[in-house]
DNA sequence: CGCATGACGTGAG
DNA sequence: GCTCACGCCATGC
């Protein structure tokens, strides 16, 4: 653990990602220096999705459910949201702006630390 | 080694 | 305000 792989980086923001809570691929690849690499957040959690990773709170910036089709099922990334009490519709989370977490706002406690430059 | 693709984001029209 | 097109970085062929 607490590997410096890119990797590791995204699996620790999106597991401290608060229940009922989600985020987009730009705010963890912002939040860990690659700001152009959203991409790599996408295809981390790609391999993160083995992990216990909460993968279904991390949306596009558009909060669009992008990633449910990479989930087993088709609408098994829906169901856990509104699980949690997030409410989604049309593969879209509803009040994305209100239920949107970054981690820059709440990991920057000090209790949780990522590489920092 | 070069081309094509991808769970995205931003810029320009 | 919305849509089209390009760019990033890494992986696969």
């Amino acid at each position: 653990m607490a590997e410096d792989n890119f990797f590791c980086k995204v699996y620790k923001v999106t597991a401290q990602i608060p229940y009922g809570m989600v985020t987009s691929y730009g705010a963890i690849a912002k939040f860990l220096g690659a700001p152009r690499s959203a991409r790599m957040v996408g295809w981390a959690l790609n391999s993160c999705d083995k992990e216990n990773v909460p993968a279904h709170r991390v949306v596009n910036r558009n909060g669009l459910l992008t990633g449910k089709h990479h989930f087993l099922g088709t609408n098994l990334m829906q169901q856990l949201l509104e699980s949690e009490g997030v409410e989604v519709t049309e593969n879209r989370v509803k009040n994305f702006e209100q239920l949107f977490w970054d981690p820059s706002r709440e990991l920057l406690d000090g209790t949780f630390t990522i590489e920092g430059p």
